[in-house]
DNA sequence: ATTATCTATAGATCTATAGATAATGC
DNA sequence: ATTATCTATAGATCTATAGATAATGC
């Protein structure tokens, strides 16, 4: 593996260096994800950013041209390997293939270093310099949607089911423990297999689950 | 139903009024619900909400101690009715309870006037202001744990449902047409069943220990 | 007198640009 | 000469407070 690490050209950095292995410019994604999950993209200064890069707020604009780049960057470095990976599995059995799906996008919400799905949910991303990050997370709900198949709502399903797997984002901010990755992954595409199951109004299934009548309940 | 509307006392406002039969507390709650879904809380001023209610900025200060108190009090009135709904199905039979909960949360979270429910999912709640909110909805996802009984990790599975359920809010904001409240409703809440349901390996005749009912055609 | 607004503003930010500087590379 | 930082700062905010004012209520 090549090393980017710390260039000894340029004039030296006034603080010690956050990721002393990594180049600034990860540096500074690394800093920007951690601030961003946990304070919000507005509620983080660039200023505080640079702060924990180690270098002067000015110096974050020698490698990003503003702060909404930082944050794009983030967020398509965060969908892609989930929309590769969808790729790969164009010709494999759906029900397969969802599973395989499930197992891998929850594993990459699991173990980023840090939670950047909540990324996802910023309301900031509804903006114009995001585009190209909304267009790639509408080809995973895509994904998941050429993936399920004959049941009774196929695209409401599917919707859940990506609803489903991105839900350990918030399991991952919200609970003190988490499973552990792998009892989470299986649980989840387990869970989604179950969820897609037909309703009784498909062919005898080999399990005597699916289809039960509960009362009606109006909310409010 | 007591008449709150517009004051004839104080000084006039600048602007037209935003809600006119509401007060003006309300009409700020309002207009703040509409912003801080859209954009997010850090980035909404004071100054935008005060615009949309068609009062000056300084004058949201007569109502509310400051800013957060804006939010926090929209965070806890989206929350309290689900909850109150959940204290109620302490007695019923953990299954129908738990379609009953999931049918009124989703109703909740579909047919508010703003997507409130993103307010969840912004990073400014785990600061200090939003205690409460953070408490109650902890004790709702608590309720949603009692009714997840009798299957493989209860927990994670009612963890799975929770999210399953808030997975609309993300549906009402990604999705440019979105199925009937009833509609997704019934699908959620039966989505939730077969995910709770136990894996093939459980013992064959195991589910009507669980009191549900067993099978029931239903019509196309 | 009370209420609900208004105007004005202090003080604290925050982003991005301009230009200087301290390294290495050639 | 090139690179990657630095210092300094312009200009645009933003929240919250102080005190004035224009209604109604008594």
């Amino acid at each position: 593996m090549q090393n980017v690490s710390a260039p000894s050209v340029g004039r030296p950095r006034s603080g010690a260096r956050r990721l002393p292995s990594a180049s600034a410019r990860d540096e500074i994604l690394d800093a920007a994800a951690e601030l961003f999950a946990q304070r919000g993209y507005a509620a983080t200064s660039t200023r505080l950013i640079a702060e924990r890069v180690g270098i002067r707020q000015a110096s974050l604009y020698y490698h990003f041209a503003n702060k909404e780049q930082i944050l794009a960057e983030l967020l398509e470095a965060t969908v892609r390997p989930s929309l590769e990976y969808a790729a790969t599995l164009a010709d494999a059995e759906p029900v397969e293939a969802l599973h395989a799906l499930v197992v891998f996008d929850v594993g990459v919400l699991l173990d980023t270093r840090w939670n950047v799905g909540i990324l996802y949910a910023l309301p900031e991303i509804a903006t114009a310099p995001f585009a190209r990050f909304r267009e790639e997370r509408q080809r995973l709900r895509y994904a998941y949607r050429k993936l399920v198949v004959k049941c009774d709502h196929p695209e409401i399903l599917a919707d859940l089911v990506f609803g489903l797997v991105e839900s350990v984002i918030g399991m991952r901010r919200d609970l003190d423990a988490l499973p552990g990755t792998e009892i989470l992954q299986q649980t989840v595409a387990a869970a989604a297999l179950r969820l897609i199951d037909r309703t009784p109004s498909g062919p005898p299934s080999s399990r005597n689950l699916s289809g039960r009548k509960v009362r009606e309940e109006q909310h409010r």
